[in-house]
DNA sequence: ACCTGAACACCGTTCAAGT
DNA sequence: ACCTGAACACCGTTCAAGT
């Protein structure tokens, strides 16, 4: 690998902690509001502190975004070894899916972050990244060996398609939630 | 309806028409290069005029964009006729999907601003909104008439599916096309 | 180690002045 | 009717100065 992405400083002061908390808890609710396109000053002014604090502690736009959603993965990696453990490889990888579209529609824009990210474009740092992976890889596999799932889908295929539903999410007026449909459309398509 | 969207201004002297025209050639250039984000400055620069003449051309960037893909809608149009008088409506309209991911892929960002259009967010015409939605439901109708397409798939949902897939490619790497199996599971999905 | 804020470059949009 | 470009507001990013 040439140049890995930047990723955001751990401070070592008690000051430094505490402007670090409050810019990620300001940046939460500026990317909730304002999508993953959120004015970094804003977020600053929010948070109490100079632009250039926001910059030493989350060098680009991409850290701010992994850092505010790191729960949220956390949260779907523990979801995925619970479903599996309950039964059915096909129904926990649909049932995964769904909650995975969830955590790609965490904010407007995440969706794309995240798929450029797999793409190799800058983005979030590869660890992050992997984690994810590994765990779309394995429900997935764990579910074609069932034969029930085309055995030809690739995990970069399972990807695109939560992330499409994730984007039809963020752009379907406020009322009507089209990713519900489009989910539905896509497990009737990779069943074998 | 309260507020229509605002339309190109017609020129209506010879100087006018020459500038709209260098505009569009010059947008087009920067829509495909750099998405529909790209730089209005920019776009005026290089028609050789000042930003002013280009807001009094295209009030918005909408109006610019619908523009600069207006030739691409009306072949999109004609392609569905010509393959809809061709035979079997399914293979119409899965052929017409799939030139409609293209049309919707002509630059990037063109599917958002598509899907936000007919979700009623600013953005483009009411007809040429229209035009394309009585095309895509006149070919949803006839597949759906063989029996061979799910009878409760709707209109939105199939626009949703195209944007889907056209979000795909052009989130993609400029190597791998994934909207083309992205596709493929798509229709695999909405037959009955 | 950390914070501040001025400085720079850039972009969108409006509008008074001019032909 | 049309064009120009200054003016304003805004945003991202860097960095010298300070604690």
């Amino acid at each position: 690998v040439t140049g890995r992405s930047p990723v955001a400083h751990r401070p070592r002061r008690a000051d430094g902690q505490r402007n670090y908390d409050a810019i990620l808890t300001a940046a939460t609710a500026e990317f909730t509001a304002h999508g993953s396109q959120a004015s970094l000053g804003e977020i600053a002014s929010q948070a109490g502190v100079a632009i250039g604090t926001l910059y030493r502690h989350f060098p680009t736009r991409a850290t701010l975004i992994e850092a505010a959603t790191r729960d949220g993965l956390t949260s779907l990696l523990d979801y995925a070894d619970k479903v599996s453990a309950a039964g059915d490889p096909v129904d926990a990888l649909t049932a995964w899916m769904s909650r995975a579209v969830d955590y790609f529609s965490t904010f407007r824009g995440l969706a794309q972050t995240l798929t450029e990210s797999r793409n190799g474009d800058n983005a979030l740092s590869e660890t992050a990244c992997a984690e994810l992976t590994r765990c779309g890889v394995r429900m997935l596999e764990a579910a074609q060996a069932t034969g029930r799932i085309r055995a030809d889908l690739t995990a970069e295929e399972l990807f695109d398609l939560l992330g499409a539903a994730a984007w039809v999410r963020e752009t379907s007026q406020p009322g009507h939630d089209g990713s519900v449909r489009l989910l539905a459309v896509m497990i009737a398509g990779i069943r074998s």
